[in-house]
DNA sequence: GGCGGATTTAGAATGATTCTAATTCGTTAA
DNA sequence: TTAACGAATTAGAATCATTCTAAATCCGCC
């Protein structure tokens, strides 16, 4: 676990604390595997990673924690219909997403024109003109990554498409 | 129907044809469902409807239809994981929308800064600078609606936030 | 060394969506 | 009109992520 894991770990840490729960060691695992990874997990993986440790641990008890930290807003949610949620624990404040549609990654966008504040200014300035009181944001593109487009032209022999 | 939707209407049959599926009357009632509501309603909301015309109509042609809507670029599709989906068949093309954590109720966000185009000039920025090649996005806004805020105050007493 | 509340577990329940196999519909060709 | 074919539709089963439930376990504190 790099510096900014750990530190990520302390802040969500905090944050449950700071809602009078306990930090139980499953639960400290799962904040490990969620500050310890770009990729997005879903539950299962984030499972699968705290089994590695406490290999009783059920599914029911990662959904727990994960509802937790929502409540703590220390993780974001996306949501899936077809497919199961994804995990965002190292940024918990809305941001946007690139989503390929071939092989289901998941990045972070970085926004570097939005500023420091990043999307609050613009929830705030939405909320101004719309009249909702709003507390958050989606905003995730949908296409294929370069990795899926270069397999892709390899299958088709290279010149396609 | 107004006439906007008729309009809707005849813009999903002829992308349909086009497709080379024939527009069977469930599917015609299915796409007048769509297209005269701005509720973004869910697939059984659109079955509760095509069931008055047709009262053995399956939930299976429901989907069948939005499948085949999607794949004509025809609606757009708003997943949720803990709930129904919603469809948007007025407005195919992504756009940004207002979403009450409290009633449910959806909205379409005017986008008037964004110009004509809309977002797809904001796709193809997107695409280039990040190699991915992107075919939709989602924006989405998360809070209280201004009538659910308004029903919390009654019942809060007047001053409670 | 035992109590009580919080946590965890296994498995059942839920609910939206998809799949499947059988039936019905609509069109075309005799 | 009838026969026949492919497309559309149906009812219900299957799937699968998530949530719920009731029982077991853990842990700090007396």
């Amino acid at each position: 676990m790099d510096k900014q894991a750990a530190r990520r770990v302390d802040e969500m840490r905090a944050a449950l604390s700071e809602l009078g729960v306990t930090v139980t060691r499953r639960r400290a695992k799962t904040l490990e595997a969620l500050a310890s990874t770009e990729r997005h997990p879903s539950a299962n993986e984030i499972h699968a990673e705290v089994r590695r440790w406490y290999p009783s641990t059920s599914l029911a008890t990662i959904y727990n924690t994960i509802e937790l930290l929502k409540e703590a807003g220390q993780i974001l949610e996306l949501e899936f219909s077809g497919a199961a949620n994804r995990y965002d624990g190292r940024r918990p404040r809305s941001h946007p997403h690139l989503i390929c549609l071939e092989c289901e990654a998941i990045e972070d966008m970085d926004d570097d024109r939005e500023g420091a504040d990043g999307d609050s200014l613009s929830l705030d300035r939405v909320s101004d003109a719309t009249g909702y009181k709003l507390v958050r944001q989606r905003t995730d593109y949908y296409g294929v990554c370069p990795s899926c487009q270069a397999a892709a032209a390899r299958r088709g022999g290279g010149a396609a498409e």
